[in-house]
DNA sequence: GTCATTTATCATGC
DNA sequence: GCATGATAAATGAC
């Protein structure tokens, strides 16, 4: 089936094209979770800023061969995880006899 | 102690554990009582976490779990939406 | 931008 | 061995 190595079979934004022909229902691009290596960059920068720059995107994007709307949708989604894992913490330690 | 009690925030986080049968019980009843449009509002969402003992979280993931997986195979759920089809009839009636 | 989703994947229970 | 709950990419509404 179709691979996620994002080098082949994704255009430059990003969007898969299945076809040439517009008649074709743009299929969703298929989840590719990230490697390792790749995280780990993404965190050291979230680390820094919660908000990624255009410049450091592309370049962020460059290094770790993926598109710059995954970049940016990486960082849309990591703010949510931070906002649920806030929540989450609050949530668990609210009214614990022991803090 | 602050250590401890983070350390076993994370694993809790981590590990999964089934819901209670009630649980499960009032969330398939929402959910084949409203297969038309099974999205509950973010109310209907606080009042299921309430009565099932759950979080609101758990009550979102639990209805975008189901939803797919339901549609993935309707013929897999066809008993179970009967069964719950009976039980809310039968509370109808009442 | 946020945020509720969809979808696939991960991790665990049994 | 799958069922099930949680999480990670990806989309779309607003």
């Amino acid at each position: 089936s179709g691979s996620c190595t994002s080098s082949s079979a994704t255009t430059k934004d990003g969007t898969a094209n299945k076809s040439s022909h517009s008649s074709t229902p743009r299929t969703r691009k298929k989840r590719c979770p990230y490697s390792k290596f790749q995280i780990r960059e993404l965190e050291r920068e979230f680390f820094f800023n919660v908000y990624i720059n255009k410049e450091k995107r592309l370049q962020l994007s460059r290094m770790l061969n993926l598109s710059d709307r995954q970049v940016k949708i990486w960082f849309q989604n990591r703010r949510m995880k931070e906002k649920k894992l806030s929540r989450d913490r609050l949530q668990y330690f609210s009214g614990n006899p022991l803090l | 102690a602050v250590m401890i009690l983070r350390s076993r925030f994370l694993d809790a986080r981590r590990k999964r554990r089934n819901f209670s049968k009630q649980a499960t019980e009032g969330l398939n009843e929402y959910f084949y009582s409203h297969l038309s449009n099974p999205y509950p509002s973010e109310e209907a969402k606080e009042e299921l976490a309430k009565s099932c003992g759950i979080t609101v979280s758990q009550v979102s993931n639990w209805f975008g779990n189901k939803r797919i997986r339901y549609k993935k195979n309707i013929g897999k759920f066809q008993e179970e939406a009967n069964l719950y089809a009976m039980k809310t009839a039968l509370v109808v009636r009442q």
